[in-house]
RNA sequence: GGCCCCGUAGCUCAGUUGGAUAGAGCACCAGAUUCCUAAUCUGGGGGUCACAGGUUCGAAUCCUGUCGGGGUCACCA
């Protein structure tokens, strides 16, 4: 493929395909492996899928690399240079080539020509918003349950690691063309929010005048419960209290959840976190129905469940600990260290067979991939939860378990106490209050989830390098801030829509330039393999590096006038540095956007 | 004791799913510095990728074992 190619295809080329721009080369390295197997060279049957293309991190290495001579020399049964050396002049043809060596054990190095570069960015001004959308996803639905905190209180700081890291993959993979469903699990029928109910009751009967004193241990005691008192209080009087506990439970109950899950959505939205559905436990068992029998009877059919008892628990001692006969799954065929408990003594199911039934019913609305995102004192119950859902579906559906650390407070690298009981603990309110929602959603994607994160409310606040939300920000600010400047100094200089993309580009060629550009052309790659992974961390550290790249380039400019964006001797090279400025811009916007983060226009 | 996660520069962490001489930021050292509204900038030192085996053309990455740190371990959610 040749760059003008690339450049000439509008519609056809990248639509509902990958838009990387090597997709191409990648391509030609493979048509000639096609070549080499007709000619006799490479057997019919090798495989060619270990066969990469990317871009080196040494650029004395060129532009591209390809393994494709070390993984074929083994089937060719030939040296891997010597085989390169066959490999060579099949792809050095191409005009979009420069140069092709043979380096190290039997790498090809690819260097492009030098308008291959500014075709890039032509690309990219015309694709403008689309540019770095993938089609990998084929339009797959996927399912992504997050959050998924009980409705008994207000989200603290512990949920909100996984409500952002599962609302920042639902975008990426939206971006990659998945056809997402964001899901919230409804806790609405365990025995807390009996209590919850119970503590509503309490707060009830305060609202009517009552003295109610101190609230009792095993009660909820936060402050957020009375406004449902005197909600209940206005619409019941004291008709109430005439109600036996069994009577009044669950019209309390309901009043409190609405409450709960209302301020959950609230808490949610100051992330700018909205879930497509809120699905309630309580609903797989109403309503003459009970979908957690019908999902033990189905496992039951499959010689999935029986009647036993476990092992006492080891570790520590528990006195309550009984041994009694339960109504077991068989998680240990499925590489479980034991089996599963399904019914409690009180005869009520387990959270566990709820939750299968859960996944059972996401299959059945036709989910056969699906996210959950979990804090990590969950991970115990991956293999269980995995275990079920492979008997029920004979693996037909997928599930990933992504797994969010705990997050340390800090101020100032102090760390912050909290404690439930005391009432000391940090809401996720307090947090986005505090920094805002952007720092804290880029803050909370800045590592991988897998590993504790550290957060600082003095760090994500700083106007300093080594603060990555103010850097990449600063980034955006600043291009528009140099977009803003030329449109008032060079008026007359024509930079609206496309006639940027008009602008003589190949007169980008010094090597921060250029460097740039190939750090914009990565940004599909990124975007494939962040969604492939299921890592969002992964945006948040490119758009670091790309705003380093960025900010690297305008401090050239402080020794180097002839170097800066605006260089009024030199009109059309203003032009084409102001649409690197610009495509800069769209692509930290395009990558904050997914993460959820708002790009700012100005920073103060 | 079982299972899960982690172990990479003095510190905090990346590492394109197995690629070439392992990279950033902070800190440290040496220079430069009043600016296209904006964080000062440039360069430098610093590593047995916890350890030992294995897999192969090639391992920080995959497998096994050891050590160290964290989480979790009937019924609760």
């Amino acid at each position: 493929m040749t760059p003008h190619r690339i450049c000439d295809s509008r519609g056809q080329q990248f639509s509902g395909v990958s838009m990387d721009v090597f997709i191409g080369f990648h391509g030609h390295v493979l048509a000639a492996v096609q070549q080499l197997k007709r000619d006799g060279v490479v057997p019919q049957d090798a495989s060619v899928d270990g066969i990469s293309l990317t871009a080196p991190k040494d650029p004395t290495h060129g532009d591209l690399a390809t393994n494709a001579a070390m993984v074929l020399a083994k089937p060719a049964k030939m040296a891997p240079r010597k085989l390169a050396e066959r490999i060579v002049p099949l792809i050095a043809s191409d005009p979009g080539i420069e140069k092709v060596e043979i380096a190290g054990p039997g790498f090809i190095n690819l260097t492009l020509a030098r308008a291959f570069w500014p075709s890039v960015l032509r690309m990219v001004l015309e694709q403008g918003d689309a540019y770095g959308r993938s089609a990998i996803g084929k339009g797959q639905a996927v399912n992504i349950e997050y959050v998924s905190a009980n409705p008994t209180g207000p989200m603290h700081v512990g949920h909100c690691r996984g409500a952002v890291f599962g609302d920042a993959l639902a975008n990426l993979l939206a971006f990659a063309g998945y056809d997402v469903s964001r899901e919230y699990y409804v806790n609405d029928a365990g025995a807390q929010v009996d209590v919850l109910a119970r503590s509503a009751f309490l707060r009830y009967r305060e609202a009517l005048g009552e003295d109610i004193g101190d609230i009792p241990e095993g009660l909820y005691p936060g402050d957020y419960l009375k406004p449902v008192g005197e909600q209940l209080a206005a619409n019941h009087k004291s008709s109430l209290l005439e109600l036996t506990e069994e009577q009044w439970l669950p019209m309390v109950r309901a009043t409190a959840l609405k409450a709960m899950l209302g301020m959950i959505e609230e808490d949610l939205a100051r992330l700018d976190i909205r879930h497509d559905v809120f699905f309630s436990e309580l609903s797989l068992t109403e309503g003459g129905q009970d979908q957690v029998a019908d999902t033990i009877a189905e496992l039951r059919a499959k010689g999935l469940i029986y009647e036993g008892s476990l092992p006492p628990p080891k570790g520590k001692i528990d006195e309550e600990w009984e041994d009694r006969e339960q109504l077991l799954f068989r998680a240990t065929e499925f590489g479980d260290d034991q089996d599963r408990a399904l019914v409690k003594s009180d005869g009520s199911y387990t959270y566990f067979a709820s939750d299968i039934a859960y996944h059972r019913d996401k299959f059945r609305r036709s989910f056969k991939s699906m996210i959950d995102v979990w804090g990590a004192d969950h991970s115990g119950h991956i293999k269980r939860m995995k275990s079920a859902l492979a008997a029920l579906t004979d693996n037909e559906a997928d599930l990933d378990v992504k797994v969010c650390q705990l997050v340390r407070l800090f101020r100032s690298g102090e760390p912050v106490k909290m404690s439930k009981r005391a009432g000391t603990f940090v809401t996720l309110r307090d947090v986005v209050e505090e920094v805002g929602a952007g720092p804290v959603r880029f803050m909370m994607l800045y590592r991988k989830n897998d590993a504790p994160l550290d957060f600082d409310f003095a760090k994500v606040t700083e106007q300093s390098r080594d603060n990555p939300v103010f850097y990449v920000q600063y980034a955006h600010a600043r291009a528009c801030s140099v977009l803003k400047n030329v449109a008032e100094r060079l008026p007359d200089l024509n930079l609206e829509g496309d006639k940027l993309a008009q602008a003589d580009l190949d007169l980008l060629k010094d090597d921060a330039e250029i460097a740039l550009i190939r750090r914009i052309a990565q940004f599909p790659r990124i975007v494939e393999g962040a969604a492939q992974a299921h890592e969002p961390h992964r945006l948040g550290f490119y758009l670091y590096d790309l705003s380093g790249d960025f900010h690297g380039l305008w401090n050239r400019g402080k020794d180097l006038p002839q170097l800066r964006f605006i260089y009024e001797n030199d009109r059309e090279l203003t032009r084409a540095r102001i649409a690197l400025v610009d495509v800069t811009k769209r692509v930290v916007a395009l990558g904050l956007g997914i993460l959820g983060v708002h790009a700012m226009h100005e920073l103060h």
